[in-house]
DNA sequence: GCCAACGTTGGC
DNA sequence: GCCAACGTTGGC
């Protein structure tokens, strides 16, 4: 299985929303990146697990864990005209945008600060995609040895 | 609100 | 295939 860590806006989706959700599952829609897309739809799997990150906010950081429940299949907004990620490229049958589902696993007490994670970028957590400067991927892979590290940070 | 970094688009 | 222009992301 791998790890990952998945961005959301809190205002947009925030992991209160997640865990409001019907049995606290969402599916990922709206991404419109390949290489996020390439993820979601080749190499995450069901039990893959993922950090919840709040991206774009007044705290951004890491708060929680969600586990994928089901696997990469073709995202409808794409198909909606009236969807704000409305892509006329993308059609039923050749889907250019894929989402998986998730499920709120676990919600930490408290957030896991952008900032106390950065104290780590050059120690034990070198390497973690979301500290390299310039980082705008919504979807990364994490490491065993990194989410075995951010996990006792929680 | 600012702006650096980045991905995508489209003219050539 | 190059690259300038543009739109978006996201921390600060």
């Amino acid at each position: 299985m791998s790890y990952w860590l998945m961005k959301s806006e809190p205002v947009t989706f925030g992991i209160d929303a997640l865990a409001a959700s019907p049995r606290k599952t969402t599916s990922w829609d709206g991404v419109r990146n390949f290489q996020a897309r390439n993820f979601m739809r080749d190499r995450m799997k069901v039990g893959d697990l993922a950090f919840f990150y709040h991206s774009n906010c007044d705290e951004p950081g890491i708060v929680g864990v969600v586990k994928i429940v089901r696997e990469g299949y073709p995202d409808p907004t794409a198909f909606d005209r009236n969807d704000a990620h409305y892509d006329p490229d993308s059609k039923p049958d050749n889907p250019r945008w894929y989402m998986v589902d998730v499920q709120l696993q676990r919600k930490f007490p408290h957030t896991i600060s952008l900032t106390s994670l950065k104290k780590h970028a050059d120690g034990k957590l070198k390497g973690l995609a979301v500290l390299q400067r310039g980082n705008r991927l919504s979807i990364t892979p994490v490491s065993a040895a990194h989410w075995k590290f951010i996990l006792d940070l929680a």
